[in-house]
DNA sequence: CTGTTAGCGCGTTCAC
DNA sequence: GTGAACGCGCTAACAG
């Protein structure tokens, strides 16, 4: 039989398919062998005409061998390709917390760009945790996925390993704390200057900031963008009105404890992101403080829901849309491409003004 | 966790083996063969240690295999293993829409809970359309995946067709549209009963409910629940106040629209979920009424977002982390256990009662 | 243009 | 207790 045996194979005799000797945990699957049977061919001639290898494949055999998988249902398993190949088609997505909605949109877009190439993501929760992201950058590697989005990079040796490596990596939102590699996201030091001339528009030369996290790029360039632009207008904020508030709801309300003073407190606020801006208005409520009408409050991201719950909130939209197919090729690109990818171009982002409600 | 080893070239004699033929994607990596020779023994032991088969395995030989993988960072090339088992520690996670908030967090419990385990979460927006869902139920098949976590199934062939292979599959939320399969999740009916009972304690006889599509169990249950104790009551509600609203923010509104006249309006409205009670109130505020003051609202799943964002919202709260930990123990269940695993325990809720603001 | 063949890295019977 | 050899399903050389 087949289990076991230095019988030197006579493959007309297992042609008839003799019993597999190891248990197959749920039905047996339909292989490439079975598709060559049926359609009369070798197995290789399967392989060659599914993965589209034009050596001219007689037409008519072609049709035979698409009919054969067709009719059989036939899926390749992705362990031999896998294994042959040192490649799957999956690719890894390393997010910082799937449970923030921004991040939530932009792993759905980029799922489904991907689907859309016939690829296959795998999350990885990162929890912005050095070690957790190196972990999975190795994990991932053992997978022999074909490539890394790297959403929220945060600084680590197997970052910098993996990118000596020349691991196809496309960091996304955030760059790449050592440098290198390729970026999608928007221009966010552009972002930054866009809500300062807003500001000044509007008359408001007393603002404040709630910056975010300064390693990381996004909220750093946001942030530096943001200054520059008020202080080329002579209205550079003073030192008590920049504070840290990390990228938190509970960040940006203790945020606003410190920058929103009973007696005094700034015209405009620009916070980290659309979280920050929700702890922010929660401190306003209990101030008594009208929003916009007392504090014009802007955040950043657009998260999907401010239609709905927060029609007080101004923001920075992004498209979230646009990343998804902005990652994929980036990864394409890498893929096909020669050595150093260019960079591509930044994603558009536009100021959402809202102000309807309070 | 392994330590890392950027240590290329182990110069002992990798001589011996001939040239590979086939070019490597990105730095060789290092194989159990690799481990075998630094350690002196076979790969068969090797294996049979790693994997931990006690077949009293020489001490001393075990702590060299040992010694040696942690060395060279030794991580076993999963199609290897894959291709041989027909299994990988890949759990794939079907999900309607990863931008849910909702479903955002049982996939981000979901993924903690499996990574503890040492399994990876492949995750798959089936956009609840039954042919995506077949497709990825067929795709994840040939990745051979160990385990399905479906949430929010539908109806479809394919399914039909995985519950008859037996495959380990895990119903998160969501009943099996067929019957059968392990479910994960709260008991609805209840949910939708403390509602009512919430409702009439508070004295509030003229009720409505917004519910969501019924061919979801959840939302069919939660609505029946709710109903039935209302009718126990004697406060079954009028036609017009039951209204279908889907389960989003455009649906809730739609559905206000018919609720809410100028003149009269219920009391107090149980939704499907809180998109929907976000739809809702936005209609709310446009024609005035105050939540709670004139209308109490229910909304079901508890966003983490309401403290901050809809402090209006009562709502249903339902045990977001303990979704990972109950579905990867039913997975677990169904591998180790024999034939048929008895239903667990369905998980806790709670009502969230909230009015502080407006 | 198609068939034959040799592994990819691993887990696993069999001899020893 | 350990090693040698086989094959999982597939792709890519190389014959024919």
């Amino acid at each position: 039989m087949i289990g076991q045996a230095h019988t030197r194979g006579t493959p007309e005799a297992d042609a008839q398919s003799t019993a597999r000797a190891i248990a197959r945990p749920a039905g047996r699957s339909i292989g490439i062998q079975a598709v060559a049977e049926r359609a009369g061919v070798s197995i290789a001639t399967v392989s060659r005409v599914l993965n589209g290898i034009k050596s001219k494949a007689n037409e008519e055999t072609e049709a035979r061998v698409r009919l054969a998988a067709d009719e059989l249902g036939y899926r390749p398993a992705h362990a031999g390709r896998a294994l042959r190949l040192r490649q799957t088609k999956l690719v890894a997505l390393l997010i910082p917390d799937i449970s923030n909605a921004f991040y939530a949109a932009i792993a759905g877009s980029i799922e489904s760009s991907l689907r859309a190439r016939d690829h296959t993501m795998i999350l990885c929760n990162t929890n912005e945790d050095p070690r957790l992201q190196d972990f999975y950058l190795e994990e991932m590697q053992a997978y022999h996925v074909r490539g890394i989005a790297l959403l929220g990079a945060v600084d680590s040796p197997g970052l910098a390993a993996a990118l000596a490596d020349k691991l196809p990596i496309a960091f996304v939102n955030r760059k790449p704390p050592c440098g290198g590699g390729v970026f999608v996201g928007i221009d966010n030091h552009a972002a930054g200057r866009a809500v300062a001339s807003h500001f000044l528009s509007r008359g408001y030369r007393d603002c404040a900031v709630i910056h975010g996290p300064l390693h990381s790029s996004a909220s750093r360039e946001r942030f530096e963008g943001f200054l520059s632009a008020l202080r080329e207008a002579g209205a550079a904020p003073a030192g008590p009105n920049i504070v840290s508030g990390g990228l938190s709801l509970e960040g940006g309300y203790a945020a606003a404890r410190l920058l929103l003073k009973a007696e005094r407190h700034p015209r405009a606020i620009f916070c980290a992101n659309d979280l920050v801006a929700y702890g922010l208005f929660r401190r306003c409520r209990e101030l008594g403080l009208a929003v916009p009408r007392d504090i014009a409050v802007m955040g950043f991201d657009d998260n999907p829901l401010n239609d709905w719950v927060a029609p007080w909130l101004s923001t920075v939209h992004i498209p979230y849309d646009a990343f998804g197919i902005a990652v994929t090729e980036a990864l394409v690109r890498i893929w096909d491409g020669a050595g150093e990818p260019e960079a591509a171009e930044p994603l558009p982002f536009s100021l959402r003004l809202r102000g309807s409600a309070e």
